[in-house]
RNA sequence: UGGGGUGUCGCCAAGCGGUAAGGCACUGGUUUUUGGUACCAGUAUUCGGGGGUUCGAAUCCCUCUACCCCAUCCA
């Protein structure tokens, strides 16, 4: 585990410390209606994670409410991606369609509380009475149903008796509640469906009454969501709440969901790219899916890693796909075997060598600390990759040129003698020679390149498919399939590899050198035509270098600017204003803490009864507009614990010098905790304010002597150290320590 | 438009009143028989904008603004 806690560690901790559980409890919930993409990595990672960090335990749960969308190829798919990652889920998987009985009684218990109603509208005339944001809904003249009408209907709905969409059973909540959730959220439909897992129900729960009786019925502590459900959570508590359940119950939190650019990731586009047959199925190496991941050759680990690495939290956000390529990169740098392979070849004829030899290899580079090695084949005839040669090469260019040599990978150093073309001038073949004391391992050449090369033997160099792949859409934000990448798969039919690959099969996963990673495709790939999937491309700085430079003589980038719109402030009633005018005019007060105490009626009336016991404008009203205003809207509608009078006591003190502005803010927190008299609070705690130099100067000395490096370094100019060190002082003190006076002495000691 | 969220470097993301973490990307350099890796160095005088409170504000208060979610008998 990271040092930095995301803020759903954070929460868990808490909850462990306070008591709250005993064990903390998550789940993974999918409905299984689909493929599982990375995102479901996300969230995999997250709630198994979290169990894992806290030994607590994790549970798999199929969210199977909805009979017209699921299926068991699909519960297939997640519970394979689960353990494809690496996490073991809790006992057996979970499926809602399990609890339907218990869901159900829930339900009559809620009808008897009078919670709950069977509404027989229709689909339009719910939507109708449900009103807008802004305009509140209205109920249902159904509602004034009796519980055992209720009782009796919601029975034969559960029997079979009425049609698909007859009648519905609703939570009796709030039809004008702001939160449009809230009013009066169904809770069950009839639906004459077979159910893949639960047969002929005749009645599903909806997601806001099942999601949250599941995860109480499996004892979940923490039910982690994504961000579109923070207006449904408010149905969680209440259903939870209602049926007022033994404690202890879950509690719903949420996250942003994963974007990644490049790519799409809604179920529905994802589809659509399946469907219109832009990719070979849900699997094909290019789709953000588990399962395309996991064919393209990603690993477990390196998908464990990215979503280690992107964090968790509650800011929608895209993330850069180079992230997840790192990653990748990364996590196969250290395991995996290098090879040589050729996708273009140019042959190249040694002119000077005669008969045949094999050169013993090493499969891995001299930072990888592991084992193996190959034979590689070498006669007379060979076949370079086609851009390693240039025969009129731009400066930088390390490869091989009429006038520069290369040295063939783990072979010999080789010259160009001469370039044969054809009749269209195309280069067919170059003629070699190589330098025999040069060979890799006991060179005595004293000859330099700048470059090595791939290559493979020709006739020893087998055949392979190699399947290059591209990012799937040229868009960084794609809506659709207008912004599909018309080139994000190259096939190489003859790509030539050395003959280890093929025949010893040392490894699944490899890295063409020079190229990138590469991983024997499990379903196409065979004996006779193995066919391998590009993974990722090595980081390639000559590549770049090249684009960059054609970049720059063509388009330029606009700059974006923002500009920035003031809107109109809402203007001051009547007698906002008067106060307003008063505060400014008679007491003094600054336009900004005026406006504040001016349009809040809870404190303008708080600061005049305070102003009454002290007669302290400004002091008052700026503790007032400030700490008091938070602390009323942490609360909200409940009584604080303090009172007006106590806050002039406060303010009595700093105009008095007893205590530092600072300090007064320490005692307030207390005050507002517990209602203490502020002047008890600094009794007890002894927080009168230090002033005396003789006794700061010691401090001061201390925390100099202590942070010699940012004393340099203020001296140096770094005057924003000042706050470093007045900050150490304080906090050796206490907060005690009068700041104006550290402030003077430390500026003073510093000079 | 009512409600609920979120804005910190090109992309993620820590930070919760006392020196603006970290990763990716980027730019130099060193090592290198992969233009890979590894290593070193550089990269936010400033936290969506404006005000206020404070000795001190990304953090507290006010205000404006942008974006996301909610009016499925989907989840």
């Amino acid at each position: 585990m990271s040092e930095n806690k995301d803020f759903l560690r954070t929460i868990v901790e808490e909850d462990l410390k306070s008591g709250k559980y005993k064990e903390v409890v998550t789940r993974f919930p999918p409905e299984p209606n689909g493929f599982p993409h990375i995102g479901h990595a996300k969230s995999i990672c997250i709630n198994f994670g979290i169990a894992q960090d806290y030994h607590g335990h994790c549970n798999l749960r199929m969210d199977d409410t909805n009979p017209t969308t699921e299926d068991t190829k699909y519960v297939e798919a997640l519970k394979d991606a689960v353990d494809w990652l690496g996490f073991e889920w809790d006992g057996n998987v979970r499926f809602t369609s399990d609890y339907f009985p218990k869901l159900y009684d829930y339900a009559v218990e809620l009808i008897k509380m009078g919670k709950a109603y069977v509404d027989s509208l229709n689909e339009e005339e719910i939507r109708e009475y449900r009103g807008t944001v802004t305009q509140t809904g209205k109920r249902s003249e159904y509602a004034m149903r009796s519980i055992e009408e209720n009782l009796d209907l919601f029975l034969r709905m559960k029997k079979g008796e009425f049609q698909d969409g007859a009648h519905v059973l609703r939570a009796k909540i709030d039809m004008s509640a702001a939160n449009m959730k809230m009013r009066d959220p169904l809770l069950y439909r009839i639906r004459h469906t077979h159910h893949y897992r639960a047969g002929d129900a005749n009645i599903y729960p909806m997601y806001d009454f099942a999601h949250c009786l599941s995860d109480y019925i499996e004892g979940i502590t923490h039910s982690i969501c994504t961000l579109e459900f923070e207006n449904n959570r408010d149905i969680y508590d209440w259903v939870l709440d209602t049926l007022r359940l033994t404690a202890p119950r879950p509690y719903q939190h949420e996250f942003a969901r994963l974007g990644i650019n490049y790519t799409v990731m809604s179920k529905r586009k994802l589809l659509e790219l399946v469907n219109t047959g832009k990719v070979n199925g849900w699997d094909d190496p290019r789709m953000p899916t588990i399962a395309g991941y996991r064919r393209r050759g990603y690993t477990p680990e390196s998908i464990i890693n990215f979503c280690d690495q992107i964090g968790i939290a509650k800011a929608n956000s895209t993330v850069d796909v180079s992230q997840l390529e790192f990653c990748i990169r990364d996590d196969l740098n250290t395991k995996v075997p290098r090879v040589m392979c050729v996708f273009n070849p140019l042959k190249v004829t040694i002119v000077n060598y005669v008969g045949s030899e094999d050169i013993d290899a090493s499969y891995y580079p001299h930072d990888v600390p592991k084992e193996g090695s190959r034979k590689i084949p070498l006669s007379r005839e060979i076949y370079i990759e086609r851009d390693d040669f240039m025969e009129n090469p731009p400066k930088d260019y390390f490869r091989l040129t009429p006038e520069q040599s290369v040295r063939l990978r783990h072979a010999y150093i080789i010259t160009c003698k001469e370039v044969i073309k054809d009749a269209n001038g195309n280069i067919t073949e170059i003629k070699a020679e190589y330098y025999p004391e040069s060979k890799s391992g006991s060179d005595t050449s004293g000859i330099q390149v700048k470059s090595a090369i791939q290559w493979v033997d020709m006739v020893a160099a087998k055949k392979i498919e190699v399947r290059v792949y591209d990012r799937l859409f040229k868009d960084e934000a794609p809506e659709g399939l207008e912004d599909i990448n018309p080139d994000s798969l190259e096939i190489i039919k003859n790509a030539l590899i050395e003959p280890a690959v093929v025949i010893d099969k040392p490894d699944e996963r490899f890295q063409f050198e020079r190229h990138g990673y590469f991983y024997a495709d499990p379903i196409d790939s065979t004996d006779e035509t193995p066919v391998f999937n590009k993974i990722v491309g090595l980081k390639d700085s000559w590549a770049k270098n090249q684009t960059t430079e054609n970049r720059h003589n063509g388009e330029r980038k606009t700059q974006i600017q923002k500009v920035h719109v003031d809107g109109e402030v809402v203007p001051m009633n009547k007698e906002e204003q008067a106060l307003f005018d008063k505060y400014t005019s008679e007491f003094g007060l600054n336009s900004e803490v005026a406006n504040t105490l001016a349009r809040d009626k809870q404190l303008s009336s708080f600061y005049e009864e305070s102003l009454s016991v002290l007669s302290s404008p400004i002091a008052l009203a700026n503790i007032i507009a400030n700490e008091v205003a938070r602390e009323f809207k942490q609360i909200q509608a409940d009584k604080p614990k303090f009172n007006a009078k106590q806050i002039s006591e406060l303010v009595k003190m700093i105009d008095d010098e007893i205590i530092s502005n600072k300090i007064a803010k320490q005692v307030f927190e207390e005050m507002a905790q517990t209602g203490e008299n502020p002047t008890q609070i600094v009794e007890a705690k002894g927080l009168v304010q230090i002033s005396d130099p003789s006794k700061i100067l010691p401090i001061i000395d201390e925390v100099i002597a202590k942070n010699p490096d940012n004393v340099l370094k203020f001296r140096a100019g770094n005057t924003k150290l000042l706050g470093f060190f007045v900050g150490q002082v304080l906090k050796i003190t206490e907060g005690k320590a009068n700041p104006q006076v550290v402030n003077e002495l430390v500026a003073e000691k510093l000079k």
